[in-house]
DNA sequence: CATTTAAACTGAGTTAAATTCATTATACGG
DNA sequence: CCGTATAATGAATTTAACTCAGTTTAAATG
């Protein structure tokens, strides 16, 4: 990276960086993370080779640098997508919807993260920041009474973008477009029976089990 | 790979290709798939780098058989560790726990699966025979009315996949071990409200998350 | 403006590692 | 044992990431 500009604007060697960027993605979107070239991508943001060591300090840093716009963007996006003033399940319907969404158009670029991470030791914040969005609106359900109080957040976070990055990758492989049941189905086992995953309390009270038992009878005799 | 081997016998080249495929697995766990290098397996596998490529097309190749192989492997395990008898939740239980153990055991070369899966158009077929473990586990269910009728299999596969997947990840990043809780608390969500999942069936009758509600507030006032 | 100077850029050259292939070794049928 | 097909070798080739000495650009100065 230019280390510190004091001749030139700020803005312009911003730009120059956005255009890199834009060039990487392209190229890392379309032939993969080995298939390729710094030289293709050079050429596509039109700017010599050794341009693009200016402001990455090797491929892999360059794609850090594609992966982590493209999450901290989605958290942006995340944040718009979702109504302040909306129930703690709506607001989780909402994330869950624009996620999908999102990583369903954004297919390869999510595929990238994978090549990204693993690499020194660090992962992506970016990532670490986004999934927060998630931990915010569980933890303002808590804090309204909708959501009891023990409920395991952190393993609720892996259900939700577990099954939803896995959901994605099912319907890009049968080639199917957005399919909004697997959030609704998701959601209502999530948070429908949210009680059932704060396993944690075994023992005193009659298990959620039984009463998942109950339910089912319940649900027959209708 | 030797295409026809008519004069030797085809122990002693099994037996090659798969101290071959041992040192690749060993070295690309070690170092990642970039950071190994040809020459290093070759070396630990005692052959010479041109024996690699009689075997194996190229490293992406060498890479798929190394994790088509954990797959596989992976299935058998699977099929041991499920009793033939047992209920459904038992053996989702079983299969559930066999899971998240062996992915957290074997974190990297799961991690390297990633490496090996965007190559050449066709997925690991490895994987989707792993997967099918699930599928039957769940027909079976269905099959004795231990689940209901339309219950979506291939949602809930992702759900049960993915949140294995998820969570053995930020075990790992937290550096803890395996945690049944996980198990437990997936399988509650999963199988103990299974009608929940069947989002299929909008409308005519009166909604899953209405009788969650209902549960709820029984829960509530023991 | 002309001049200075430091940042920004360039692309030919260097390097490292994957892949190839001409050559050599091995083992088996006759 | 010999001839031959298979298997193995590793030096040579190729490719693409990365470097760096030299060039261009543009801001500050007088």
């Amino acid at each position: 990276m230019p280390a510190t500009p004091r001749h030139t604007s700020r803005a312009r060697v911003e730009a120059k960086e956005s255009s890199i960027l834009d060039a990487a993605e392209r190229i890392f979107a379309q032939a993969g993370f080995d298939g390729a070239k710094v030289s293709d991508i050079a050429r596509a943001a039109s700017v010599a080779e050794g341009t693009v060591y200016l402001y990455y300090k090797n491929k892999q840093d360059l794609l850090a640098g594609v992966v982590g716009r493209f999450w901290t963007q989605l958290t942006q996006g995340a944040e718009a997508a979702i109504e302040s003033d909306a129930t703690t399940k709506e607001q989780l319907e909402q994330l869950g919807r624009y996620h999908l969404n999102s990583i369903l158009e954004q297919f390869e670029v999510v595929s990238l993260t994978y090549r990204a991470r693993p690499q020194q030791e660090q992962d992506l914040d970016q990532v670490r920041e986004y999934v927060r969005v998630f931990d915010r609106i569980m933890q303002r359900g808590v804090d309204r009474s909708e959501l009891p109080k023990g409920i395991p957040i952190g393993q609720l976070r892996d259900v939700f973008f577990g099954t939803l990055e896995f959901s994605a990758r099912t319907l890009k492989l049968r080639e199917r477009p957005y399919d909004h049941s697997v959030v609704t189905n998701l959601l209502a086992i999530m948070v429908g029976s949210s009680d059932a995953a704060s396993g944690a309390s075994k023992g005193k009270e009659p298990s959620n089990r039984e009463l998942m038992n109950t339910l089912k009878s319940i649900q027959k005799q209708l």
